[in-house]
RNA sequence: CGGGGUGUGGCGCAGUUGGCAGCGCGCGUCGUUCGGGACGACGAGGUCGGAAGUUCGAGUCUUCUCACCCCGACCA
């Protein structure tokens, strides 16, 4: 086979980059920093945002839209998220343009806005603006939120995916009228986002607390969840947090509990982006092309017919059309490539590229047997199955790709997972293989700095569901109740 | 913002001391092919990133400029 992309081995980011662009997933734009999603690439947004939405909704959450501006003094309403979002907002000062004298078009110096406004890099300052209006009383309360939008932050390096100037993405805002319900929600939603990363993303997570090097701008407290990716390296895919009353204060949005007393209410805020794109890509796929969990796929089945002549296709046309239906009848996305213009073995060769899971051919020795070649993605292994049955036969390879490659996934994780107990050994994984690396931490930021200076891996989160073990912190040997995950991070 | 690099058909690139702008892929037409990215023939497609300069002559030399990519510092 042609050789289309860089190997994982030989290059894992050029390998990465190559695969965004030839399975047609998302380009560079004319515009840097920021991308253009393709209709393949969006079709596995889309079906990840259908399955977030329900579980968003299923949790009681309705969907909302505020503005893409924000007035700048909003921003500067809550001390540390201004801190945090300064250095990467893109602000519109100017209403109007008009033709310059050279011919072409320049900004209306006269059109000058009163108030600049941001783009949001994230909506909590203009939707908790909005709240104060429409909460007064703890019947008003909880709040559940939610909006799908695009954010803008302004970037230095970027990549497809991983890290772009603008980017899509869902973001939840909650409003409580108790500190536990908030911190509740907050853990809920984290819960939420490690489901749908097991269960259709088909990738394992660690769900934990981020340190306060880590913490969002504005948060109590921050919680992530985050995978490991083939290199080595570990993707935060999701992050939730407990705002504590700090946008509550910021924003004045206050209620009267059932005792007639005044009080600020509790906050969360919870986020998935494009990113989860990136992960996806970079769980599953090998030096062929992408490999998708056949929940998320687009295209599910691709049906090749294999033929000489054009009344051999006709006949094929005839028995792919039964299959289709009988798949179709089963609930499973099918498409049958049937077209002229390409032959077999490019058409294989292409949706291997793609990550559709299962692929069948149907040429005149299936026809004169009754059979279907079907062919893994996953494996790469192919086998005659019966026409008899086949949705059946399908559904049942496609759950076992759902479940192997999460179980691959999994494994991958398991043995790149380390423990480390002096700080020499610790250097040693993380410069040597990487991966995730559970070690001891003194607790202080001070230590965490230290060893992100010297082996440019941080803390990935504090694991939610610790084995709790006395230990020592491998940089100061202070005492420490639990091991940490450490990695290099995306 | 520091360091490095690249701009030449749609994409990937070559272009020697300055002398007719090329190759591969892709694209179009026709024919033979079709169970793992087929082959042949013919054909279309370029203000060489932009501006100024040197020269009889600039893709090539000089100056300026713009854009993009890679490596760092910052980030989901």
């Amino acid at each position: 086979m042609a050789k289309v992309l860089t190997s994982r081995k030989e290059n894992y980011s050029q390998w990465y980059n190559d695969l965004v662009i030839k399975a047609d997933l998302a380009e560079n734009s004319a515009v840097r920093g920021c991308m253009v999603i393709k209709p393949y690439g969006y079709a596995i947004w889309e079906k990840m945002q259908a399955v977030l939405d329900r579980m968003f909704k299923d949790t009681g959450h309705s969907n909302a839209y505020f503005p893409l501006f924000i007035p700048k003094s909003f921003l500067s309403r809550e001390a540390d998220h201004v801190e945090g979002f300064a250095k990467e907002c893109a602000v519109v000062t100017h209403y109007r343009l008009k033709s310059s004298p050279s011919g072409g078009i320049e900004v209306d110096e006269t059109a000058k806005l009163e108030e600049e406004l941001v783009i949001r890099p994230t909506s909590e300052t203009i939707i908790w603006n909005t709240y104060k209006n429409w909460i007064q009383s703890y019947r008003d309360l909880p709040l559940l939120i939610n909006q799908w939008a695009n954010v803008v932050r302004w970037e230095m390096r970027t990549r497809l995916f991983l890290r772009t100037a603008e980017f899509l993405w869902q973001e939840g805002h909650t409003a409580h009228a108790t500190r536990e319900e908030a911190m509740e929600e907050t853990i809920k939603m984290l819960g939420v986002y490690a489901d749908f990363a097991k269960e259709w993303m088909a990738m394992p997570v660690i769900k934990g607390v981020k340190t306060e090097n880590e913490r969002f701008a504005g948060a109590v407290e921050t919680y992530s969840i985050e995978a490991l990716m083939q290199d080595g390296k570990a993707l935060q895919s999701g992050t939730s947090h407990f705002l504590g009353q700090n946008f509550a204060k910021a924003f004045d949005v206050t209620f009267l509990d059932k005792t007639g007393k005044l009080e600020h209410v509790w906050a969360s805020s919870w986020g998935v982006s494009t990113r989860l794109m990136g992960a996806l890509i970079m769980a599953h796929s090998d030096d062929n092309g992408l490999v998708l969990p056949p929940k998320l796929a687009p295209i599910q089945v691709v049906i090749v017919p294999i033929y000489k002549k054009t009344e051999e296709l006709a006949v094929i046309d005839e028995r792919v059309e039964v299959i289709r239906k009988s798949l179709i009848a089963s609930g499973i996305s099918v498409k049958y490539d049937n077209r002229d213009t390409h032959k077999p073995g490019w058409k294989f060769a292409e949706y291997e590229l793609k990550g559709v899971p299962l692929r069948l051919a149907i040429g005149p020795r299936d026809i004169e047997n009754r059979s279907v070649e079907v062919a893994r993605r996953d494996t790469l292994e192919k086998k005659i199955y019966p026409v008899e049955g086949i949705a059946d036969t399908v559904k049942a390879l496609l759950d076992e790709i759902q479940d192997g490659i999460y179980k691959k996934a999994l494994d991958f994780r398991d043995n790149n997972t380390f423990r480390a107990d002096s700080y020499e050994e610790f250097r040693e994984i993380i410069a040597s293989r990487g991966g995730f690396v559970l070690a001891h931490w003194d607790g202080t930021r001070e230590t965490e700095e230290k060893i992100n200076q010297e082996t440019k891996a941080t803390i990935r989160c504090i694991p939610l569901d610790p084995v709790m073990e006395e230990g020592k912190c491998i940089v100061t040997g202070k005492p420490s109740p639990r091991r940490v995950y450490f990695a290099k991070a995306y």
